[in-house]
Order: structure tokens, then C-alpha cells, then sequence
RNA sequence: GUGGGUGUGGCCUAAUGGUUAAGGCACCUGGUUGUGGCCCAGGAGAUUGUGGGUUCGAGUCCCACCACUCACCCCA
């Protein structure tokens, strides 16, 4: 048992995890920037209060999953339990509002919620954030799902469910949560102890109640779609009509609803199979009143995260590939101290030639060195020993098919370069 | 915060409460003076998660703690 362990719900990603990351995060960028989006990055901590406050104080997030702690200065400062209140306020701080309307961002990096782990679900997790800032266009709500539909289609997955609801605003929401606690006080011999407990802490989450005695409540509850203003329902109503246009098929679902506070309007998720008990491989929404909160300029804005750990285990679950990471095609085999000099010259000669080059350390046999040129997946032996250096030559092995040629070392950066395509 | 499952070399697994904890994979060396994969031989690597307890004797039984894991709450 190793003296130190990684922390609870933190993950090691390993050489040989590498080439999905890779693969996921160039998709991702890719996608993001061919719709204008630019990048930023925020800093991974921030003062605690511009999350209490923009995140909501009650929530769960906030409540319970925060790590703060207090800087040597006194500050308290929590590692950013997801992206959206940094980067709206670095929009703020900036004065990005003089910036040509809106404003798209993207961000990509680790978060911090401190939870129970388990699967799809750890204390430190990347995620993919979008961002729209400065229009209530339902255009843009549109672009931010079509952009992570074509990121999980682009990777290859299946079986995709997107759910699409509207919360309405500060206008309209407040009388539907009454009407809501006034349907289920009617009802509360019917339903489940959280239930209770959520009916005064955070009412809209009732509707999103798993235990199966509260489902027939749930099912006859009043539907918030009947209850928006009508700012909220004609932009639900926009959105619609652009899915619908562009053939994309989504699951209008009245009972979804989001954790955090700052939700207005449009909210959306991404289902996937495969990772556990969690379907959810991202979660977006509008939040038009969230730059006045951290007290910025009223700013419309719509955003989405997407979490890259999902991601990975539902295409592993789905068994999507990925492309490999392909080792150094060249391994670069010595005998003999002079040839061992030449060796390590050669091997700086080809990586500055842009070929892949691993040069093999220590004075070993020649039957060590090969064994590892073949485990390392070299294409290449450049063998080097006293004979083939006083003819100033390397004997060069092509590991596939067993074939050796004499090559002059003045020709062996060309040589090579024609054969792995460089 | 709550509940279930699981902890034996890096990984996978074995060991009726009874010698020195066994095997496979992986790793290293050798089978050629300078030639990989397959094969063969050898080597290194473990105070059995930690601490208590029961017992003549504990990897094995009991307790606690820790970790991992799955689920709840909630979320990506």
C-alpha cells in the first residue's frame, strides 16, 4: 500500500488514457471555434461570495460542495465549482459589454465540487463551458445546443436524449412556485420525506423526484409551460420552432429542472447511456439576470457545461474509438561508447527533422536494446556499433518486416523522413 | 451526510484457522561475439489496507478506522 494516495474522488489519467482526452478536447476546440467561439481563462479559484452569490446560496453546490478556504491574506477563496460565474465575472471586470454583441466564449478545465464519488462523479472533473454573452436571441440558446449536439454526434455516440424546458424569469416563475406548493401542500400525505423537504428548500425540484410514490403527484402537477409570461413563452416558443425547423429531434420535458439559481428561461440537458446512474453528459440553460446579480451590466446570456469524464466513459461504454497516440516511429540502438556518442547526436538531428526519435539509455546488450525498440512500437531500429561507424553508415531495421539496410549517416535524417512520412 | 459491496507483489487471481503466503500477466537478465516478437531458464518484487481483539496458532474469525467502489441526496 503506497504511503500517499491520490485524494478521494480525484483521478491519476495515464499515459494510456491520454490519446481520449486528447481526442475529445481537439474535437471540442475545433467545434467551438468555427462558430466564432474565443477562448478564455478564468482562474481556478475565485472569491467564495462570487459563487454564493451567483450560484445561489442555497443550493447544493454552494451549500455543501464548495472547497473553500482562506488565503494568507485572509481572503476566502474556493476552487470554481464550474465556469460560468468566473467567466461572466471576467466579462464583467473587463468591460466586455463595449465589445462587439455578443460576446462567445468557451473554457476548458477542471472543477471542483466536493461530493461523494462515484461513478461519472468526482471531486475534481473537467468540463467543456460555452458561453453566449449579450443577446436573448433564442438563436443563440439554438447555436449553444446545436454545438454540443454536434460535439457528442462528432465523437460518435448513439442513443443521445436531449431535454429541453422552460423556468420562466423573475416575472413569471415566482407564481408558478406558489401555485406548485400550494398543489403539493394538497398532496403532501402522498409524497416522499425529500419531497417535503424540498417543497421549502427548493420547490422546482420536486418535479424532478425519482421515488415512485411521488410520480402520480408529479404527473398531475401543473405544468410550468401553461404558467410563463409572455417575454418567456414566445421565446420557448422561438426555440422550438428553430429545433424543429433543423430536424432536431428533443424531448419537451416539463420536469426538468436545473440545481443552480441562476437559470432564466431555457434549460436544457443531454442524456447518455452507459455511466451509471448518470445521465446527464451536459447541462445548459439561459441566465439573463445572472451579470446583474455579480453587479455588472444587464446582460442576456446563454451557456452550457459539458463534463469530459462522462463523455469518455459513455464512449467507452459505447465502445467509440479514438485515435492512437503513435509513439516515436525511430529507435535509435548503440554499441559502444563512441557509438553512443553518435547515437545521442543522431537522435537531436531527427526530432529537429520533426521525426520521433527514442534513444536508447545505458550500455546495454543489443538484444535488450531490440526488445525494446519492440515493446516501445518503434517502425525503425537505427543501429549504431563500431563497424557501421567506421564506415560511417547505421544499420537500419525495419521492425515489421524484419529487413535491415545499410544507410550513410549523412542520407539517414532523408531516409527516414521518406518513410514516416515526415 | 446516509446505505451496500470490496481490500493478498504494478495488474489479475490462489491459499479446510496450522510449515517459509502460491500462480499467471507485466518487469529485468540469460539462452550469440552484435539482432526484437515465439519458446525456454533464471531473477527481482508482499511486514496479506491500518490498528486492536479472539486463539497455542489469523491472509482466513470479531471490532474500529482508512481507502476503493456502487447507490441515495445532488449534479457534469
Amino acid at each position: 500500500m503506497p504511503r500517499f494516495q491520490r485524494p478521494t474522488g480525484t483521478l491519476d489519467i495515464l499515459p494510456e488514457e491520454q490519446s481520449y482526452w486528447e481526442h475529445v478536447r481537439a474535437h471540442a476546440i475545433r467545434l467551438a471555434r468555427r462558430a466564432g467561439f474565443e477562448r478564455i481563462d478564468v482562474p481556478v479559484f475565485e472569491a467564495t461570495d462570487l459563487f454564493a452569490r451567483g450560484i445561489g446560496a442555497a443550493t447544493d453546490v454552494v451549500e455543501k460542495e464548495m472547497y473553500t478556504f482562506n488565503d494568507k491574506g485572509g481572503n476566502s477563496l474556493t476552487l470554481r465549482p464550474e465556469f460560468t460565474a468566473g467567466v461572466v465575472r471576467a466579462y464583467i471586470e473587463h468591460g466586455m459589454h463595449v465589445r462587439p454583441q455578443p460576446v462567445k466564449l468557451y473554457s476548458i478545465g477542471p472543477v471542483f465540487r466536493y461530493d461523494r464519488p462515484q461513478a461519472g462523479r468526482y471531486r475534481q472533473f473537467h468540463q467543456l463551458n460555452l458561453e453566449i454573452l449579450g443577446t436573448q436571441d433564442p438563436a443563440a440558446d439554438l447555436e449553444i445546443m446545436l454545438l454540443v449536439w454536434d460535439l457528442y454526434a462528432g465523437l460518435g455516440f448513439r442513443g443521445l436524449s436531449f431535454q429541453l424546458n422552460s423556468t420562466g424569469c423573475p416575472r413569471c416563475r415566482p407564481a408558478y412556485v406558489e401555485l406548485l406548493k400550494s398543489y403539493y401542500h394538497r398532496h403532501v400525505d402522498q409524497i416522499c420525506d425529500d419531497c417535503r423537504r424540498r417543497l421549502e428548500t427548493n420547490p422546482l425540484r420536486v418535479l424532478d423526484c425519482k421515488a415512485a410514490q411521488c410520480q402520480p403527484v408529479i404527473e398531475a402537477a401543473p405544468p410550468i409551460g401553461d404558467h410563463l409570461c409572455d417575454e418567456c413563452a414566445d421565446h420557448f416558443a422561438q426555440l422550438r420552432e428553430y429545433l424543429d425547423l433543423l430536424g432536431k429531434p428533443y424531448t419537451l420535458n416539463h420536469r426538468l429542472v436545473r440545481g443552480l439559481d441562476y437559470y432564466t428561461k431555457t434549460v436544457f440537458e443531454v442524456w447518455a447511456a452507459g455511466i451509471g446512474a448518470q445521465a446527464a453528459v451536459c447541462g445548459g440553460g439561459r441566465y439573463d439576470g445572472l451579470a446583474e446579480i455579480l453587479g455588472g451590466p444587464s446582460t442576456p446570456a446563454v451557456g452550457v457545461a459539458a463534463g469530459l469524464e462522462r463523455i469518455i466513459l459513455g464512449m467507452k461504454a459505447q465502445e467509440v474509438g479514438v485515435p492512437p497516440l503513435p509513439p516515436p516511429p525511430v529507435f535509435l540502438a548503440h554499441l559502444g561508447p563512441e557509438a553512443r556518442q553518435e547515437a545521442a547526436r543522431l537522435a537531436d538531428g531527427l526530432r529537429r527533422a520533426g521525426i520521433g526519435a527514442w534513444l536508447a539509455f545505458g550500455e546495454r546488450g543489443l538484444k535488450s536494446q531490440l526488445r525494446e525498440a519492440n515493446k516501445r512500437g518503434a517502425s525503425y531500429v537505427v543501429l549504431i556499433g563500431e563497424d557501421e561507424l567506421a564506415q560511417g553508415v547505421a544499420a537500419v531495421r525495419d521492425m515489421r518486416t524484419g529487413e535491415q539496410t545499410e544507410v550513410g549517416l549523412a542520407e539517414l535524417v532523408g531516409w527516414l523522413q521518406e518513410r514516416t512520412g515526415r
